[in-house]
DNA sequence: ATCGAGAATTGACTTTTGTCAATCGTGGCG
DNA sequence: CGCCACGATTGACAAAAGTCAATTCTCGAT
């Protein structure tokens, strides 16, 4: 790969800003070009993602909540966004935490899982340039074909992309009309294949989904409006990677499930290290769903739900309850 | 590691302006402290290393390269060719890449002086033409009359056409057969003007020779095998411009160097742009050689041989043997 | 050769950041 | 209880960085 010259330029001076920390002025001197030059050059640099600036995201983990959520569920890593002068709206700022929590969490030669929704996307986006090698970025679930905004496909691509990895893609629809082309489909060796990656996966980023009329799920067209309250008849509470979840967190047995290709919940939970992101307060009753359902490992979400979930785990107890909810 | 309380806002304010991209005023307002605060916190969580900055090295590694090149070296700029999909051979890129740095690096008005060998000849004739007013080429040595494919003069020559330059030759063999005739004829007024206008060049063009038995200097007739073999066992390692250097870059003290006709090495160090081209990995000790003698400000190569030279650098600064390297 | 569109570059100006002496607050000690 | 010492904080100024309209350069089309 031959330097372009151009670009050439802006990583010399980035370099001589950044890891020299020589001054604009004295960068355009040895460069012999306008100081104004070097300030749009450095600009280019930083949206390119020649230069990386990451923060600690130490701060939300020191919270007491944190700290007795990880204890009453077992989590490794619980990190909280309070609101407060720092995040007017925690909500908003979740994935942004979740976006550095992820790029930390991620090292050399990784392969990762990555579901997709709107929460996972948000993280891609707000994802800051980093300079990964090895690392792969695979599907946990199949894809949508329609032209809709968050299409799996893209939140694995733009990750990879921040992460200068490879992009894995599962060539298979997430939902299909039947049961039997689903089991078909399932056995194809690219396809089987494909879905085997998963548990070889050394971490995951997910969120869960809602089963509500304006859900991820219906709006993407995976459910109907049937099918949806159909479903909610039958026990399901939340989406975990395009797949129904019951209250306690097991696989429900609906035609729904049985029509997608997604990866096991077993792989899935083979994976060591798995960040779950919710920031919605709606996402409450699928997150306690999920944490019955032992899928994630590390957690970031508001204070918030981060209260109302410890209430509910607390009123469990209280009930003697507390086997299934406190690992 | 409990963070102590007043860890907390340091980490507060890098997150709000790192993060987030306020400015130092805003995140001044957020936290109700003073702008100066928010400086000086900034400035322990770069520190304490709660933010990190840090430029590529994957994704531009050949970049990266070339800058730790540069520093270790004390060049001006270093541009390598690596193996890709665009050059399958980086050697053979070489020339080609030379030849558009060099033609970047003559301005109108220039006089440019110009060695001679293989790799010199391989640039100018990847040199596209350029439209420059008031430009010389002179050479740096003197020629060899002999039906040799790369003559000095023909190198001169050619570069000159295609910046539409004027050549300015030496009117005097390289080689002479005697000490004394050498000597004679270096205080010629006609030479010693010739050989004067060298330190008056704006810039310069070379390659640096190995002393093989297959080099440039043998097959061209300057130097016998036999010479050849004494003058390695005096410690040549190389040659530039026709005269050969031993290890640390210095004029070799022998018969052959003797009867040379050539640009003094200080009226080359007196060129404010030397630009240093090195195709083959063969001459990594030559190359090794004309860096202890200053002999150059910019460097062509491969990031094979830049990342041998590295090794061979950090080696020598292991053994605290930095002195003469890094300049 | 001439022209013009679009990109690159720059000088001049504004905004933001860095610095440091002066001030404030706090805890230890006589 | 007052006083001192010392780190934290700040206001004000200097230095550096960001911005943008104007200019120059590039390159392709006529």
């Amino acid at each position: 790969m031959t330097p372009r010259p151009a670009d050439q330029i802006v990583h010399k001076a980035a370099w001589l800003y950044y890891t020299h920390g020589l001054r604009q002025d004295e960068v355009a001197q040895r460069l012999n070009i306008s100081r104004a030059s070097v300030a749009l050059y450095l600009r280019r640099a930083r949206e390119a993602g020649i230069v990386n600036i990451s923060t600690s995201t130490h701060l939300f983990c020191t919270d007491m909540m944190a700290r007795r959520l990880e204890d009453a569920l077992g989590l490794d890593t619980v990190w909280l966004v309070s609101e407060g002068r720092l995040a007017p709206d925690p909500a908003a700022e979740v994935p942004v935490l979740a976006a550095s929590v992820f790029l930390e969490m991620v090292k050399n030669g990784d392969r990762v899982g990555v579901a997709w929704g709107r929460t996972v996307y948000a993280i891609a986006d707000a994802m800051s340039y980093a300079d990964r090698h090895g690392v792969s970025v695979v599907e946990l679930c199949g894809n949508l074909g329609s032209p809709y905004a968050y299409r799996p496909d893209q939140c694995t691509m733009e990750i990879a992309r921040r992460l200068n990895a490879q992009g894995l893609n599962v060539y298979a629809p997430l939902v299909l009309s039947s049961d039997a082309l689903a089991r078909g489909l399932r056995e194809e060796p690219v396809i089987r294949e494909q879905l085997d990656r998963v548990s070889a996966c050394d971490m995951a980023l997910f969120s869960v989904g809602t089963l509500a009329e304006d859900s991820h799920v219906v709006r993407c067209g995976a459910l109907s409006p049937k099918e949806l309250a159909a479903i909610k008849e039958m026990g399901g509470v939340g989406v975990i990677a395009g797949q129904v979840i019951a209250a306690d967190g097991t696989w429900l047995d609906c035609d729904y499930n049985r029509r997608i290709i997604s990866a096991d919940f077993d792989a899935i939970r083979a994976i060591p290290r798995r960040l779950m992101v919710v920031q919605e307060d709606e996402k409450l009753e699928p997150l306690l769903a999920a944490i019955n359902g032992r899928f994630f490992t590390h957690l970031v979400t508001t204070a918030r739900i981060a209260e109302r979930l410890l209430e509910r785990l607390n009123a469990k107890a209280d009930e003697g309850e507390p086997a299934r909810i406190s690992a």
